[in-house]
DNA sequence: ATGAATCATTGTTATAAAACAATTTATTTT
DNA sequence: AAAATAAATTGTTTTATAACAATGATTCAT
């Protein structure tokens, strides 16, 4: 299993959360002294679906996914960088997650008593202000992939995919995607073979280029047009 | 366009949210002297898709649905009933509707100004706690919808439409859907023709009734079955 | 270092579900 | 009440995509 060590300065921490901001000192503290750091591998499960909810999960280091499973296959819902939390709607909202996160790198979660946080939501509106949105946010991302994946076909589906990690995620032409070619397919709800074959097309098409896991947008206008077509 | 009238007494009012009762008297009164109640007939629009958020939106009287516009096609994701907040998310979360909500009968909608809504969960930390568990179960509810059309087919995701219905939208084995054959196919998300055909094919082996809109379970332990193997 | 295991790739086949078509039954609208 | 429009139904055809299969390339564990 993984490893573990406390917390020991959230404040000094350069991958703490910005609501954090809006707690007085004594509860930062009070987070602090109530939250373990663990680190995963890559694969690691963080939270298993069907399980209760004990903790808020905060990813300090890392990146994850979230997915749900199925009887035969996986849905990716979102792919999550540092420095955020990680399903915050169980907190608030149920009593077992409804998906499994694991890790897609090596990554270092907070894990926080979700009574303590729930408290601390109850009693410090600018907090649970943060909070909300960071749920709201959440929430929209699901309602867009619901509608990528209901009305588009495979190669919308996996367009949407690629503008997505270029334009949104990593904020650049080309990106090193943590996925494996099994995982991107989750990703866009389609089988492993029908995205490497999607995906060597859109290559040999010099739309994109591939290079392992390096993915460079070469032609953005076209990939975006095969999108809004589905 | 849909007839409209003022607020005159929230506090009285049979259909109020459970969260008002978390603000301060003359909270609710500043709610009640922004709120326009306004009257849809049904199939009309109560938001638009794309359009921008300006109230926040409280279903007071009849029912909706919240459903994603594609190019061909729409998707249902949720119906609501009476005594509703609708997509609380877009307030806290987004500037634009990514959703369309209609009336499924005459309902009638209580709009505020949504940056009155804001000030308020700004400042009253136990309105605000129940408005984020509304925005966490909605969240939930479409992740569940999300796996349900994702790794289900056909039969499994009628039955498990019909299962919801009598379980947990109406609890009775016997309901009145406000749904057209057309409207129950976006909700499972497949075509109207298939949807007729499967609703048939239930009622010849038994497995429910159907008397125009009227549905009767009258197996659920098979529909359950159904729904489980997919 | 070497075998095991998973991943990636390409071609082929099978199938679930949409699309199309045609008819019947309800609902509006004038 | 009649005409027009939309909804429901059933059968047939087409198609997008999964499933299957077979091979080569990586990665992983011992």
């Amino acid at each position: 299993m993984a490893k573990f060590s406390k917390a020991n300065d959230c404040h000094a921490c350069p991958y703490k959360s910005y609501s954090l901001s809006k707690l007085d000192k004594s509860d930062v503290e009070n987070i602090q002294n109530n939250c373990l750091i663990v680190n995963f591998k890559r694969g690691e499960n963080i939270c298993k679906q069907g399980t209760e909810v004990t903790h808020a999960l905060y990813l300090a280091k890392g990146s994850v996914k979230i997915y749900v499973e199925g009887n035969s296959k996986n849905l990716i819902l979102e792919i999550i960088n540092v420095s955020k939390y990680i399903g915050l709607q169980s907190l608030f909202g149920s009593k077992y997650y409804n998906y499994t996160v694991s890790a897609l790198e090596d990554s270092q979660i907070c894990m926080i008593n979700s009574s303590l946080i729930i408290e601390l939501a109850q009693t410090n509106v600018g907090y649970l202000y943060e909070l909300t949105k960071t749920i709201s946010e959440s929430t929209n991302f699901v309602y867009k992939k619901i509608v990528d994946i209901n009305q588009k076909q495979l190669r919308g589906r996996l367009a949407d995919a690629l503008l997505y990690f270029s334009e949104e995620f990593f904020k650049n032409n080309t990106f090193e995607l943590k996925l494996s070619r099994r995982e991107l397919a989750e990703y866009s709800s389609m089988s492993m073979e029908n995205a490497v074959r999607v995906l060597n097309e859109y290559k040999k098409d010099g739309i994109i280029g591939i290079e392992g896991k390096t993915f460079t947008i070469l032609q953005p206008e076209i990939l975006r047009k095969i999108a809004e077509l589905g």
